[in-house]
RNA sequence: CGGGGCGUAGCGCAGCCCGGUUAGCGCACCUGCCUUGGGAGCAGGGGGUCGGUGGUUCAAAUCCACUCGCCCCGACCA
């Protein structure tokens, strides 16, 4: 391609208020643009992009015998209603009527789709197991989008689904897609983890994300480098740093007017790890109280699977509920649902005596208080990891793709059965699968970029070479590059000729944005002892080859 | 949905507190000259319902009310 008829519309300056790396560069570089809150106009750079992430998708679902399918964006709602989905999920579903009144909306992911078509159309175990798969676009009416391409209301997926005849044959479905996307990503050139994580909605029982680490990712996650152990924080499991206790006897102190963890650990000179910070929550089954570790927060998602939605309870509440001042709570002596940290199982403590200005020092769990035991501490840095005991990190990520076991929650209530080899009707065990094209282009730039522009991995680059002749003016700069760029089209290499009318730092500075891997220079100074440069992106390293010698060096680099 | 910020030329911004010439600057764009290895220089030029509506005032980009949009933080997030 020619850079001077392809609409590139490079940015000197991109808005103040533009925060994440990727949505930065993608502006400046002109690979997108932005139609309203969280809708994106693909540039023909941005879309040659996807279209090579896609080509990669296609060919790694094709290689796991997925098949490729088109599903409507526009549904009738009866489908989501069956399976219960029309009214659990709020907002983000963009719904309308159709002109005769039916309830419609756009789809914000295909399982309900996808299980209607298996369900008229699957019979027999000889039909299975099936995977479908489309790479098409999802509407999802976002609260907050945000971070560029990142969160938004229109996107492409690539969302495959599985069906099978029992968990064994799930177990291979998702084991083969779990591996075809860590082709997929590495192919991507993408630094990433596979990680549990939480089902959420989709319901299932067991899902994996697959993460890419970069700072503007919206996702934490917990990541042992002992044992592999790499999950969600919002379901990971650590354990505290390893604490020698006190054998301190059962003892009433006066704490006057110290209420908080901070205020009693100073006052008594013991560090918050020795506290139990007693928060009594309004759940919809009525009052809990809540036990963590002095230097500990809760997990309000990890708490929520447990009680339901909840807010922590006013002032008031907390003295008319356990009788108590605010600050003074403990947990001995009470007669209402108490969920006690796992962390807290051992050891002796200080906390709350249920008397104003009072605290108690010996607190043995077991022996004054009994509890439910559950996980329901946030995972921090420093933190230990369950399995083997090693210093867990944390790191921040964007969620390129994930992998969800469904079992029957969307077969039975669609009515997709199958007759088993005995003549059993059994409901079909499914997975659903999906990646994020766009994702997967912002996380490349997270991961793969300089102060100058985009560096992107060889697999994914608009093209694989850019040509930059510095001075159109010359006769002999032209007549080579464009000698050149013919010949490297011949050999079916992607290649882009800045063939504008430019001065050569304007040249440098957009190639270097657009960040095409390998870039071949056409000067006349080198020209005349029949010299030409290639120079790699990344390294920013040059070479002077002999202009006849240039096809060795394109085979080894691109 | 809660908190904060911002809407002035294609893009990036100043002006607004403290109302008063013809609304300004940089980039981009057009013409000419010049220049061609890291976003050149000189000269000339075009381009604005100051997000919208209503109000206050002799007078509103500027003050007030409402409204729409966008960004950031949080809540939420198949």
């Amino acid at each position: 391609m020619r850079f001077s008829s392809m609409f590139i519309p490079t940015l000197r300056e991109v808005p103040s208020d533009v925060e994440a790396v990727s949505h930065r560069l993608m502006l400046r570089a002109g690979y997108v643009r932005q139609l309203a809150a969280g809708l994106y106009i693909f540039l023909p750079l941005g879309w040659r992009v996807l279209n090579r992430i896609n080509s990669i998708l296609k060919e790694e679902m094709e290689a796991i015998g997925a098949q490729e399918i088109s599903m409507p964006v526009l549904h009738p709602a009866e489908i989501w209603q069956q399976t219960g989905r029309w009214d659990a999920i709020g907002d983000e579903m963009f719904r309308l009527k159709d002109r005769t009144g039916r309830d419609m909306c756009l789809g914000m992911t295909h399982e309900e789709i996808m299980t209607w078509l298996a369900a008229k159309e699957i019979r027999s175990y000889r039909d299975l197991p099936q995977i479908w798969y489309q790479i098409q676009t999802k509407l999802r009416d976002e609260a907050r989008p945000k971070s560029g391409v990142l969160r938004t209301r229109e996107f492409l997926m690539k969302d495959s689904y599985s069906f099978d005849a029992d968990e064994d044959g799930l177990e291979r479905s998702y084991r083969l897609h779990a591996e075809a996307y860590h082709r997929i990503f590495k192919r991507c050139g993408l630094r990433f983890y596979q990680v549990e994580s939480d089902p959420g909605m989709m319901g299932g029982a067991k899902a994996h994300e697959f993460m890419a680490p970069s700072p503007a990712g919206e996702d934490e996650v917990v990541l042992c480098d002992n044992c592999g152990y790499a999950a969600n924080v919002e379901l990971a499991i650590t354990v505290s740093p390893d604490v020698t206790f006190e054998d301190w006897p059962y003892e009433e102190l006066h704490t006057p007017g110290k209420r908080t963890v901070q205020e009693v650990s100073e006052f008594l000179g013991i560090s918050p790890r020795y506290f139990i910070k007693s928060l009594l929550l309004m759940a919809p089954k009525g009052p809990v109280l809540a036990l963590i570790r002095g230097d500990q927060e809760l997990h309000e998602k990890k708490m929520q699977k447990i009680i339901g939605p909840f807010r922590t309870a006013e002032k008031e509440e907390v003295k008319k509920i356990l009788g108590v001042e605010a600050g003074f709570i403990g947990p001995m002596g009470h007669n209402l649902e108490i969920i006690a940290d796992l962390n807290i199982k051992d050891g002796v403590y200080i906390s709350g005596a249920n008397r104003e200005d009072f605290h108690v020092k010996g607190i043995r769990p077991g022996i004054h208080f009994e509890a439910r035991w559950q996980d329901i501490h946030m995972a921090k840095e420093g933190d230990r990891c369950f399995r083997c005991g090693a210093v867990i990190r944390i790191e921040q990520c964007i969620e390129v793709g994930n992998i969800f076991k469904l079992g029957t929650k969307y077969s039975v209530p669609l009515k997709a059965f199958y007759l088993d080899s005995s003549g059993m009707e059994r409901p079909l065990i499914m997975g659903s699968y999906g990646i994020g094209p766009a994702r997967i282009a912002a996380a490349a730039i997270e991961q793969n970029h300089d102060s100058d522009g985009i560096i992107w991995p060889r697999s994914i680059a608009p093209f694989d070479v850019e040509i930059l002749p510095l001075n159109m003016k010359d006769a002999k700069t032209i007549e080579v590059s464009e000698h050149l760029y013919s010949s490297i089209k011949e050999k079916g290499i992607d290649v882009l000729i800045d063939d504008r009318d430019e001065r050569a730092g304007v040249k440098f500075k957009d190639a270097d944005l657009i960040g095409i891997p390998t870039h071949i220079i056409i000067g006349e100074r080198n020209l005349k002892e029949g010299l030409i440069e290639i120079k790699d992106r990344r390294t920013k390293k040059a070479a002077k080859v002999r202009i006849e010698e240039i096809f060795q060096y394109l085979t080894v680099q691109v």
